[in-house]
RNA sequence: GCCGAUGUAGCUCAGCCGGUAGAGCAACGCAUUCGUAAUGCGUAGGUCGGCGGUUCGAAUCCGCCCAUCGGCUCCA
């Protein structure tokens, strides 16, 4: 006799076990209809569950961010019903869903092409035509085991085998498709539809390099048509922020074939790039820290003893000279251990903290480039706090408020954060890791901070937190990091006289804000679209003429604004101001500076802004106040 | 590194089945001196990513390499 309890405090009885769709109907016909799933005590599930005992029960319909998550986990199992119609030699594998759709992979010898996906889809709308019913039933694992073995489903009887033996494993069967999953999943596949297949890509079984590589395919889906336009519109948006076209565009950098995954700035670019390494340094200078510079190529022996070279050794670009073999340097720390090293320290000199804008090298595999944000060329907002134990709290945590403060100033408050503790490889004892992670954890804490673990994600010699921010088309990108390190401290032979008098082993703290310069801009310029804030555009102004009567004029006000730390252009060329005005609003420059006839004659400037605004006129002097006091403000 | 796709003028792109390349914008020249998102006319510009092969003939077909793009793996 179950007694069902709606989300609205309602209650219904009923004489027998009904199922989610019984409920349903009892409630209405057109609730009924809406149907995906439901959720029974929190647990969605299927709409044909039977529901025995009393129980709180929420009918799942498309507009519950659970049925969004059905429709597209049943319409990544509508493709693998496609895949299997048109291709019978294909394994199916996994197929969750994701962020915005879903993917499947496939093990299929002959490569998926973009007409096999443009049929794929095709047949995946027939099947929503046919509107299949969706049917769940459980089977013994040694029964499933068999059951897709026999049908020749290596990779499916391979995951049942990993899954304990006590769980009831359920098959889902849609026409004559049948795969093994949790669910729930919708009652037909009438009720699918707003889909699109995206892309191909290749991905590793069971995510590991050593395995064979299967066919990726994903797709988006959602609740209707409309929905689906939308993102799809969304995404071209989004494109368009893209740092590398925009680079290219506002002629910012370029890379080129001879310099794989390194960066040639160019004047506007680099500009920007001033402009952030000029603000860090102030904050740095202003927060305690020693500016440092080391040598870019340093003798191998350093980074063998390191602990490098053993490490990342294939990814050290190295150079030699009569014969001695050296590294290009991959980071600043070890050499940073060498100043510290320099002259006895005593535990008053700590904490003591050295940066560098170094710039580094690292042989990044060539299929993990990607524009600004992953490089082989790259200057981190780099510093290493060395300290004694018992003041890594305080360090990790004024560490946190001025990263919060620096990314606010850039506009950016989305941050992501994650805590990486001991991967499996890794040096020093487990209680030294253990203080550690503890700390770490601690700090966040104290910060009141929303972080995520990640378990055996850390460096090899210790613990990590990590900041991470999205770039446009929603992939994650980590830029600061503050990292515990009780090792190359001691590998490298730094010391400091304890107040007893003891000699002791400094912490080092590896600690970047920004992290590379390079994906940072790269981060800036999609965030902002290449309309980056008055303090960090390359040309602030830009001041134009309209008849070659106002050229002198002209250049006296470029050359006051020059002369007062703005950068100020100006633009002479022969052409109508429309024109004018036109390129360089597309070029993203903040102001505009209009001079003609009337300007000229009362001393003024007509300024307006890129986003079009009219501020009508006023003086150089009092444009140059109105400019000082936003570049001062940083105002976004 | 792995899987797949792509690589034509400075940029964006066209070029069917093999017959020695084309547009728009930009550039350059001339005219125009103009009031807030494109003035008109003209000129010039390409070893079709690189190397090799097939062919009478290759941007087009085949192979290898390089780079880029989308993923996967990796990221001190």
């Amino acid at each position: 006799m179950p007694l069902i309890t709606l989300p609205d405090g309602s209650e219904r009885a009923f004489d027998n076990p009904v199922t989610v769709h019984e409920v349903a109907s009892a409630i209405g016909p057109g609730l009924a209809k809406a149907a995906l799933a439901g959720r029974v005590n929190g647990k969605v599930v299927d709409t044909s569950t039977l529901i025995e005992d009393d129980a709180d029960l929420a009918v799942v319909t498309d507009r519950d961010e659970d049925g969004l998550d059905v429709i597209r986990h049943s319409t990544a199992h509508l493709m693998a019903q496609a895949v299997k119609e048109l291709h019978p030699d294909a394994q199916v594998t996994i197929g969750p869903t994701i962020e915005d759709g879903f993917y499947y992979d496939f093990a299929l010898k002959k490569p998926f092409t973009s007409d096999d996906l443009k049929a794929i889809e095709s047949k995946m709308k027939q099947l929503v035509k046919a509107n299949h019913p969706v049917q769940r039933r459980l089977m013994e694992r040694d029964d499933a085991v068999a059951f897709f073995r026999n049908q020749g489903e290596a990779y499916k009887a391979e995951i049942i085998e990993s899954i304990p033996s006590e769980e009831a494993l359920s098959l889902y069967s849609q026409g004559d498709f049948t795969d093994l999953c949790r669910g729930p999943h919708v009652p037909s596949t009438g009720r699918l539809g707003a889909f699109k297949l995206m892309k191909l890509a290749g991905a590793y079984w069971r995510g590991d390099s050593n395995n064979e590589m299967l066919q990726r395919v994903y797709g988006t889906a959602w609740r209707n048509k409309k929905e689906l336009k939308g993102y799809l519109h969304r995404l071209e948006e989004a494109e368009k922020r893209d740092h590398r076209k925009i680079g290219k565009t506002l002629d910012l950098f370029h890379t080129q074939e001879e310099a794989p995954g390194m960066v040639f700035w160019h004047d506007k670019g680099w500009q920007i790039y001033l402009a952030v390494e000029q603000y860090i340094r102030e904050k740095l200078r202003v927060n305690g820290y020693k500016e440092v510079h080391t040598p870019q190529v340093i003798d191998r022996s350093l980074w063998e003893k390191s602990g490098h070279w053993d490490k990342f050794g294939d990814m050290i670009f190295t150079t030699h000279s009569e014969h001695r073999d050296y590294a290009i340097k991959p980071m600043n720390c070890p050499a940073h251990i060498q100043i510290y090293n320099h002259g006895l320290k005593s535990y008053r000199d700590l904490p003591l903290r050295l940066a560098e804008f170094g710039s580094c090298h690292r042989n990044e595999p060539s299929g993990t480039l990607h524009g600004l944000m992953r490089v082989r060329n790259f200057v981190q907002d780099d510093a290493h706090i060395f300290c004694s134990e018992s003041q890594i709290l305080s360090e990790v945590s004024e560490f946190i408020d001025l990263l919060y403060e620096i990314y606010r100033d850039f506009g950016f408050t989305d941050v992501l954060v994650k805590l990486s503790t001991r991967p499996e490889q890794r040096v020093g004892a487990d209680e030294l890791w253990d203080k550690a992670e503890k700390s770490l954890e601690e700090a966040l804490n104290h910060k009141n901070l929303d972080w995520e673990l990640q378990p055996g994600e850390g460096a090899f010699y210790g613990p990590k937190v990590e900041f991470s921010l999205r770039d446009c088309l929603n992939r994650v990108w980590q830029l600061g990091t503050i990292q515990l390190d009780f090792s190359m401290p001691e590998r490298l032979n730094a010391h400091y006289i304890a107040e007893d008098n003891s000699k002791q082993v400094p912490v080092m703290l590896h600690r970047a804000i920004l992290g590379s310069l390079e994906r940072f801009i790269g981060i800036l310029i999609e965030h902002y679209a290449g309309a980056l804030p008055l303090w960090l555009s390359p040309v602030q102004v830009m001041v134009m003429n309209i008849t070659d009567r106002q050229a002198d004029f002209v250049e006296k006000v470029a050359v006051t604004l020059k002369v007062q730390g703005f950068r100020a252009e100006m633009d002479l060329r022969n052409e109508k101001i429309g024109f004018k005005i036109r390129e360089h609003t597309l070029s993203r420059t903040p102001y505009l500076l209009v001079v003609g006839d009337r300007e000229m004659e009362n001393g003024t400037l007509a300024v307006r802004t890129r986003s079009g605004e009219d501020l009508g006129s006023m003086t150089v002097e009092e444009f140059a106040v109105k400019l000082g006091d936003e570049v001062k403000r940083r105002s976004i």
